[in-house]
DNA sequence: AACTATTCATAACC
DNA sequence: TGGTTATGAATAGTT
């Protein structure tokens, strides 16, 4: 209300419309606290944001103001007889409901033959929209799993370069092994020994067959 | 808060808090109705003036939004027995409106962080066949309103063709009068039924003018 | 999140 | 209560 004057509906772009939530929200409740300790007046405020999250003021107990509520005749409506009950509470929630579901169906593409020109139009934009938004997020989510594929990868080729150094190495002792046993000498169990200790380390001479399998 | 600034603690004089209440009670539940409005939240709003006289607003089911607030856990105290019964009579309800706004969402592109790739794909192709039936409907709905207009045009055409044969025979009675009138006779009335009765045949030698003229 | 040009809300007064 | 006005607050659009 500063810039331009807006209009009382709906807000149709997402972030704007939850930056105004977060503004409007502070200065509701800081009006309903000013109004309480003005006034001395008892008030109880509990604001659901569009995605369901709950926000909620109370000047005093929160429990005694809804029971002071509920027990005053002419906003209680539910202790009226069943059917009363089934008109009053529902009977809005049905309304909302029947409208939703239009809706729905005409975003699916059925019974567009009610529908004029300009609504077509309306509709097309809101699913031109709509599409655009999933192709986004869709992108999103499968650069996600590339990047993650790829933090996969790279820790796969550190891990491929670590085994194939250890295997140089093992090569190397290997061979100065061999280059003592051809001099003759009694320490042939050891060598098994030092091999089959190395085992349980989870590496082999195979990197390079990995590699080859992981396309790198 | 304007000729002067005010400090916000309860105000002494009684007539003065009073008026204060109404005048920013009222500010109060427009801002909470313009919240509820611009942002797409629910909102309930309950004030007692200090005498102990109740107000409140809701923007949707004042029941249902007290209902939502009591099952959250951290608020949750109030279980009245007729809350119970209204929740089990319309808890159906209420659970597949609130599916039926999130898919309602989901279509529109909001809150899509919560789908997975396959779900996204989903929509994506509900969103694709939703638009191309729109844009079909919408085109027959074009070609619909060009048959009327042809249509139309047609029976212009036609009126027009029959007004222009009765000025043609319009105007050869005149010449033929303007002849009898030279040569001196008395079958004037006579020349005249017979050019009355050719006029309701609405054809003539003039359609290629008219077809020029409407561009065909 | 911070700024600012505006509109809005309202304290004081009638 | 209801109306008016000067002024302080709230906030839409922007950075």
């Amino acid at each position: 209300m500063t810039r331009q004057k807006i209009q009382i509906k709906k807000i149709d772009n997402i972030a704007a419309r939850q930056v105004t939530f977060s503004k409007r929200r502070r200065g509701l409740f800081k009006k309903a606290h000013e109004l309480a300790t003005l006034c001395d007046a008892d008030i109880a405020l509990i604001v659901f944001s569009a995605s369901g999250k709950l926000f909620d003021y109370s000047s005093s107990s929160m429990h005694e103001l809804l029971g002071r509520h509920n027990k005053l005749p002419e906003v209680n409506n539910f202790c009226q007889p069943q059917y009363q009950m089934e008109k009053s509470v529902c009977a809005n929630l049905r309304e909302e409901f029947a409208a939703k579901t239009k809706e729905l169906r005409h975003m699916k593409g059925e019974e567009l033959q009610e529908l004029g020109i300009e609504e077509l139009k309306k509709l097309e934009k809101l699913l031109e929209i709509g599409l655009n938004r999933v192709l986004e997020t869709k992108d999103e989510k499968f650069l996600k799993e590339i990047d993650a594929v790829k933090e996969k990868e790279a820790l796969l080729m550190k891990e491929n370069q670590r085994l194939r150094n250890q295997v140089r190495a093992l090569n190397r002792d290997q061979q100065e092994q061999q280059a003592v046993g051809v001099g003759g000498s009694s320490l042939g169990s050891k060598s098994i020994t030092s091999n089959s200790s190395s085992s349980p380390n989870p590496s082999s001479q195979d990197c390079d067959d990995i590699s080859l399998k992981l396309g790198l």
